[in-house]
Formats: structure tokens, C-alpha cells, sequence
DNA sequence: TACCAGGGGTAAG
DNA sequence: CTTACCCATGGT
């Protein structure tokens, strides 16, 4: 079905570092899995998406999923219209962005895996997880392929160290063990962390080992999605440092500060991006000569 | 307070 | 090809 929305951008959320199994099949054309489902989504134009479900799987979840119900645009032309070079460069850049309602054990777990880790090697941490502990998906599209879903809190508990390593989870072996437990046995109550204020999310997931300000932050931003929270990790940190001297203040964008957040990453990553292709071509050049 | 292990991916040499 | 660098957390 056709999805028509302003501020939906299914290839910059992809790309946005917020989610680590969407993943391109094709120009403007992407898949996902949560939920224990499968979907694919093709960008059919600025404002028109197309996803691979019918009205009611979408009415039911994928609509709460891409946060398709709340309001991105007044806060676009907010900053567009700011006083803030950086945040109008940034919010133009990235106005296709949306804060996703992911799953919050998958968002536990991943975030725990992130740390010391770039994206590609998270994305295929995740995956192993998902092959080797989740729960088969028989594919509505293809019948001989299958996917996987995130594992369980129960189906991750059993995992061992050694089958973690091989995973190439590093030393997060054994954070991601109790992490599970503590969920899987209701140290850590699910139901009752999605009812906490931020702060008493934020220090419940304190108290799991292997979670520290900056996971724990993520896990409320993507997780429970308590848009207020302001992840901090080193490209927010240079953002901070080098654009604003640490003077950033964050109060303007109390409430919506995740999502500024977002534009900042977004947009600086992507600089740093076209940066690095520009000098990969000028060393090309120099070596042709 | 300051520093470092840790390991896989990526950029640089 | 090899080496250098990156990074969130917990421990010293």
C-alpha cells in the first residue's frame, strides 16, 4: 500500500544509525524486520512511500512503528527558520527522519552490542544473534527464504560466552548474558519500564553491568522512546565541542532534543562522508597522474 | 582523577 | 599488503 507523509524518508532513516536491521535491496528500496515480521518499503517519491503490508498490519503496527502520528514538520520549520546555522543545515538535510518505535529488548541488546563498535559491525553482530538464537520467519514474498527475529529474552538467556565470541560480540559476551537474565527472570520488568519517567527508566537500565550513560540514553531514545533524551556519544561530542565551543544550549529544544539529535548525527556523518569520497577521488586522480 | 583492555572494521600508509 | 585508529564501559 501506498503511504503518502511529510517528513517520511525510508533511506535516511535507515541510514540515520537509530536501527541496525533495515537494510537496501535496491535504489530507494529497503527491508526490515521487527515484530517477527517481514516488511519491505520503497521511497516512491519525497512524501510518498510504499510498504509491503496491507491497511490493517499497517493500522495495527507499522503506522506506531515509523511514529507516522506525530508532527515532525512544525519542528522542521522551527529550526529552519532558527538562528541556528548548524540545526537549519542539519534539519534540511535530514527532514526524512523519524524517530522509530523499535522493540525495547532489541534495543537493549543492541545498544549493549554498539559500544566500541561502528555500524556495520553492530549490524552483523545483530544478525548472528538473530540467526543463531531467533525464532524462524517464513518470507510472504519468497517461500524458500527465512528470516529471523530477535531473539527472546529467554531464547538469548541460554546463550553461552564461547558461542557468543564466536559471534564476534567481544568482550560483550557476558553483558549481553545478563542482560538477558535479568529480563528473562523479571529483575528487569518490560511492562513496568515501559510506565517509568525517563529518569527512573535511565536508572533502572543503569543498575544492568555493561550499560553506562550513553547505551542507557540510546535504549530510552529507541527503546521507550522518550524523545526529551539527548544521547551523547563521539560524534555528538565533536558536534558539540568544535561547532558550538560546549555551548550548545539544549534547553531551546527541550522535549524534542532526541530528534535534534538525530539532524546533528545525521548531517555530521554525512559530511564526514562526502569528505572522505571527495579525498578518495583526489587520491585517484594523483595516482592516474 | 587518569588510564587502559578489548576486538572488529575501516582508513591510511 | 600492514599498521594505526576508532570507541562505551568497567576496572584498576
Amino acid at each position: 500500500m501506498l503511504i503518502h507523509k511529510k517528513n517520511f524518508n525510508i533511506e535516511q532513516i535507515a541510514d540515520s544509525g537509530q536501527c541496525f536491521r533495515m537494510n537496501q535491496l535496491a535504489e530507494k528500496h529497503y527491508s526490515l524486520i521487527a515484530f517477527g515480521r517481514y516488511l519491505e518499503l520503497i521511497q516512491r517519491g519525497e512524501d510518498l512511500v510504499e510498504i509491503s503490508c496491507d491497511e490493517e498490519e499497517f493500522a495495527e503496527l507499522w503506522q506506531d512503528y515509523f511514529d507516522l502520528s506525530y508532527d515532525y514538520t512544525q519542528l522542521i520549520d522551527t529550526l529552519l527558520a532558527g538562528e541556528d546555522p548548524f540545526l537549519r543545515s542539519a534539519a534540511a538535510f535530514g527532514k526524512g527522519i523519524r524517530i522509530l518505535k523499535q522493540e525495547f529488548f532489541e534495543m537493549m541488546i543492541s545498544f549493549i552490542i554498539s559500544q566500541n563498535k561502528n555500524i556495520p559491525a553492530i549490524k552483523n553482530c545483530v544478525e548472528a544473534l538473530c540467526h543463531k538464537y531467533g525464532t524462524p520467519i517464513r518470507s510472504a514474498f519468497d517461500h524458500n527464504t527465512i528470516y529471523y527475529a530477535f531473539p527472546t529474552p529467554s531464547q538469548l538467556a541460554q546463550a553461552s560466552k564461547e558461542e557468543l565470541r564466536e559471534l564476534k560480540v567481544g568482550y560483550r559476551d557476558e553483558y549481553i548474558i545478563r542482560a538477558a537474565q535479568a529480563v528473562a527472570e523479571g529483575q528487569l520488568d518490560v511492562n513496568c519500564i515501559h510506565s517509568y519517567s525517563y529518569k527512573e527508566a535511565f536508572d533502572a537500565l543503569k543498575q544492568i553491568h555493561g550499560i553506562g550513560d550513553k547505551v542507557a540514553n540510546c535504549i530510552c531514545l529507541y527503546g521507550l522512546h522518550h524523545i526529551q533524551v539527548f544521547p551523547i556519544d563521539v560524534w555528538i561530542k565533536r558536534i558539540l565541542d568544535e561547532v558550538y565551543q560546549n555551548e550548545f544550549n539544549l534547553k531551546l529544544y527541550e522535549g524534542n532534543a532526541g530528534i535534534v539529535q538525530q539532524y546533528m548525527f545525521y548531517f555530521m556523518r554525512n559530511q564526514k562522508e562526502n569528505q572522505n569520497e571527495k579525498t578518495a577521488k583526489e587520491g585517484m586522480k594523483s595516482k592516474k597522474k
